[in-house]
DNA sequence: AAGGTAACTTGTCAATGGCTAGATCGAGGG
DNA sequence: CCCTCGATCTAGCCATTGACAAGTTACCTT
């Protein structure tokens, strides 16, 4: 065992996204993470503090890719929709970790400082798409756009292809 | 300790929902919901098999009382929005439940049939409620109501009643 | 009243999270 | 070149939890 493994927060990282893509994060242990990065059992917690530490990390990062996602954005609202879906499916385990606040640490500053950001950026996307009622409109597609992602992550849609599913549900409401 | 205590399984079954309101479904564990219902740490388990085995039932629970609230429903596709938004508030636990398919036994034969019968209840309802492309209708009213539900039960939406504020947001969206 | 069965208890084990004290490594100052 | 110091990781421990097996109790039927 070497000490000093150099890489080991972001391995660790990596790994827990893979296992909560995989199998969920009620499967993902402290342990077993560092099994797999080949180091002692409380490696892990130290660099992350605790196992909602890590999800909290994991929370930020999420946000932050989010905020990514979002800002080069088309002056279509529905094509914007399309970029939270594909989010979703290009981040599976970030997405599933950031709505559940009840996994990481709400309150941290970073976690508040990245949704501030990915919101902001969202607020300005919605609002170049569509000018008036700015509020509403936001809410609307946002919730519109959130609901058809976790509806297709619960396996509640089928297997069509999300992204065009989306297209024809969006089209069904929105006019832009 | 009584032998019999004649009630336990539902007496578990409405402490888990208890504690799965205040505190999450983390924060659920077997042995705790014994302790309250004074019996012994493994009593829980015998009703249920185990832990999933009592999340299933939740779930379960929670599809049928879905049913129920969309049965009578109103021939209004917004007002139907509202309903569902309602039935969240009502059953926080079982809603945050029934979404969490990989902490439950998704594949058990009632969990199938208990969300089919909702499946069909909301088919039924949305199909009077606009009788033109059903599915497409469908997919994008249960987006709507859930994504907001969602993002109301995650916190970002503020604090203003839940049911107004999607009235507003529906209004945005569906003309019916 | 006898036996059977559902409901519960008791005892045990492995896995996990978290804590503490200690070991090791690497970098920078003298 | 050595020494210290801080960052990183290890080793060991404990309480909690879920799961299981075997035993116990009470009700119910006949």
């Amino acid at each position: 065992m070497a000490y000093h493994h150099g890489d080991l927060r972001r391995v660790v990282l990596d790994t827990a996204q893979r296992v909560i893509a995989e199998s969920g994060p009620a499967a993902l242990n402290l342990r077993d993470l560092a099994r797999r990065a080949g180091v002692s059992h409380a490696a892990p917690a130290y660099h992350f503090g605790d196992k909602a530490g890590l999800l909290t990390a994991i929370a930020v990062e999420g946000y932050e890719l989010l905020a990514d996602a979002l800002a080069e954005a088309p002056g279509d609202l529905r094509e914007l929709g399309v970029r939270y879906v594909r989010f979703a499916l290009d981040h599976p385990a970030h997405f599933e970790i950031m709505f559940r606040p009840d996994l990481y640490h709400r309150d941290a500053a970073e976690v508040i400082a990245a949704r501030d950001r990915a919101g902001r950026r969202l607020r300005a996307a919605v609002r170049t798409a569509r000018p008036g009622k700015p509020d509403l409109a936001r809410l609307a597609a946002w919730s519109l756009a959130h609901g058809f992602t976790m509806l297709w992550r619960t396996g509640n849609l089928g297997d069509a292809d999300p992204a065009e599913l989306f297209r024809a549900v969006a089209g069904q409401t929105f006019t832009t």
